[in-house]
DNA sequence: CTGAAAGCGCTAACAA
DNA sequence: TTGTTAGCGCTTTCAG
């Protein structure tokens, strides 16, 4: 195995030269840098990242923490994560967490102690148990989609974008406007869903409408959710002339079931859903979009700032959302457009 | 910063006891074993990944390469990736090739040497060049949706499966079965669009229908791409009475343009697609189902069978495919059910 | 800007 | 089964 030493004799100059020249220091002649750089590739080596790693005591890595990979949302944010970290040279260690059973041995053993320089947390407020565990790691830690004191985030502004969205449904008309939530609270401890549903009662409060209990259905963020929400409110008394869906996950599964029960869209029922899920433009769906892989991105930034010591106090980046209207809602049937 | 040797200390031992009761070696005793365990913890210590892997010369992470990790598809086996993985006490590193620059940029500088035991390639066909590289790793390899010389791969037959999507729609009496498929050669390299239009083809052949090339439309294995596709087959001469689409995320965009120009489905035109994406059912799309999650924990199955020693030769695990009957096929109208 | 040499903190071989 | 000790292959002082 080709090692330091070859590629010093190589080029003539020393360990310490090569090591330099290969990690890019400016206190090199970039004649020397040249002549270690086409030694090393001649020699097809790299610097063994383990060696390098014990000496410096850098691991070169972040970790990301992830409740789910295969949803939308999660992948997208790990694409905008993934490609910053890569320009940076940084690699990252996925560390999955999708059921409670592995959240557990992750945040007992504290795998990534030593693993990492620095992690990305997904939308996954710790317990206070768990914070003390990742405070103890002593490397800057960045939340997505959660506000924690003490971290830098990177997020939207849920209660707001809600409030906006089921605020253009009452400037349409509705009166009855229905809710597709998750359970209170939210498995995995999310917070998001309240900060929504939170948002749905506050825009209700402004225009003076009580919300009925039947307006309100448990769809727990997948599609099979909230298609049975959907059944639940249609069943329920004066049922809703609007829904907002607090995923367009669930906003599918409502579709489903409108189609089924040969409802027309929007004609008897307007539906919004969040996110912009990437198939949110094909079904037509009226939507709160959030910029997702530029949330992958930005978190990578404001922890790069902390890593080299840029930054030194926490940040909450908070990032836009924009309603995006098509053709899933319109103004209730009698009202004037 | 607590080392080895304070848990050596504390808990009476010998730092190589300490380092193999950590590692779970089984020359050691219960006792001993609980010792250093307890010591351990009571101290916040776990094994410094680098000088573990400084000393041992094994790094303890699978890289996981991934051309897109958004789309469901790759998100999904990540998933079963990363569950196996972590029972097994590995680390993923993921490597994104989103473009062609980080493409050749990953395979170029080859920054995965000497920072992964063992590799997964993701639905991504290398060049000779590329192959090449990897192989110089001299680490097992396992390819997932392609099959390649001399290594291991899992994968679905796409030939097969396809073959008989399309036969189903024969069975049922169409004889004009359109195709939306990738361009040829695919973005990437990707083999599978090549394979599953191959599959069409065969189907066709075998029950002596001669495909008429306006049958055949492109769609980029996109949803949009997928609704330009059907718009072309819809305005073209004898349009089909049937299509299959090469996967779900492109029948979601024909499945849109079809309820843009007023056809309904089954009745006008039957669709079929390939995968069972997790929105297939609430679209209820008639599609060929393959298991992903599985193929994800799979290929570390293999992986570990050689990393471990236990097998040499490469072995090319094929899971099965079913085809999942839903509304969106029928008999074309006029037919006999 | 470059070189010499002393670690970084384990693991593995060997001995007991 | 456990302890002793010599590396693993760099990076980082410190000199020059």
């Amino acid at each position: 195995m080709v090692s330091i030493r070859d590629v010093a004799r190589y080029a003539n100059v020393s360990t310490a030269t090569v090591s330099r020249a290969l990690r890019g220091l400016s206190s090199v002649t970039a004649e020397t840098r040249a002549r270690v750089e086409s030694a090393a590739a001649e020699l097809g080596y790299v610097l063994p990242f383990n060696a390098s790693s014990l000496a410096s005591g850098l691991t070169n890595s972040v970790g990301v923490v992830a409740p789910f990979t295969s949803r939308w949302f999660f992948g997208t944010v790990i694409t905008g994560i993934e490609r910053v970290l890569r320009d940076e040279g940084l690699d990252l260690v996925l560390y999955g967490i999708g059921d409670a059973e592995s959240r557990t041995r992750l945040f007992e053993q504290m795998s990534m102690r030593r693993r990492v320089d620095a992690m990305i947390v997904l939308c996954l407020p710790l317990t206070k148990r768990e914070l003390a565990a990742v405070r103890s790691l002593g490397v800057p830690v960045v939340f997505v989609g959660t506000r924690v004191a003490g971290f830098s985030s990177v997020r939207i502004e849920d209660f707001t974008a809600s409030a906006h969205a089921v605020d253009y449904l009452i400037r349409l008309g509705h009166e009855r406007i229905g809710l597709i939530c998750d359970d209170d609270p939210a498995p995995f401890g999310f917070t998001t869903p309240r900060q929504r549903k939170q948002g749905y009662l506050s825009a209700l409060h402004a225009a003076g409408i009580t919300p009925l209990p039947q307006w309100q259905a448990v769809g727990g963020f997948t599609v099979a959710g909230g298609e049975a929400a959907m059944n639940t409110l249609l069943d329920g008394d004066s049922p809703p002339t609007a829904v907002f869906a607090l995923s367009d996950e669930m906003a599918y599964g409502a579709l489903r079931t409108l189609r089924r029960r040969r409802r027309t869209v929007p004609e008897d029922v307007s539906l919004v859903g969040f996110d912009n899920h990437e198939l949110a433009a094909a079904l037509d769906l009226t939507t709160v979009a959030q910029p997702v892989v530029e949330q992958g991105s930005e978190a990578v930034r404001v922890l790069l700032d902390e890593l080299r010591g840029r930054s030194t106090t926490p940040r909450d980046v908070v990032v836009p959302t924009e309603l995006v209207v098509r053709a899933s809602s319109g103004s209730p049937v009698g009202m004037p457009n």
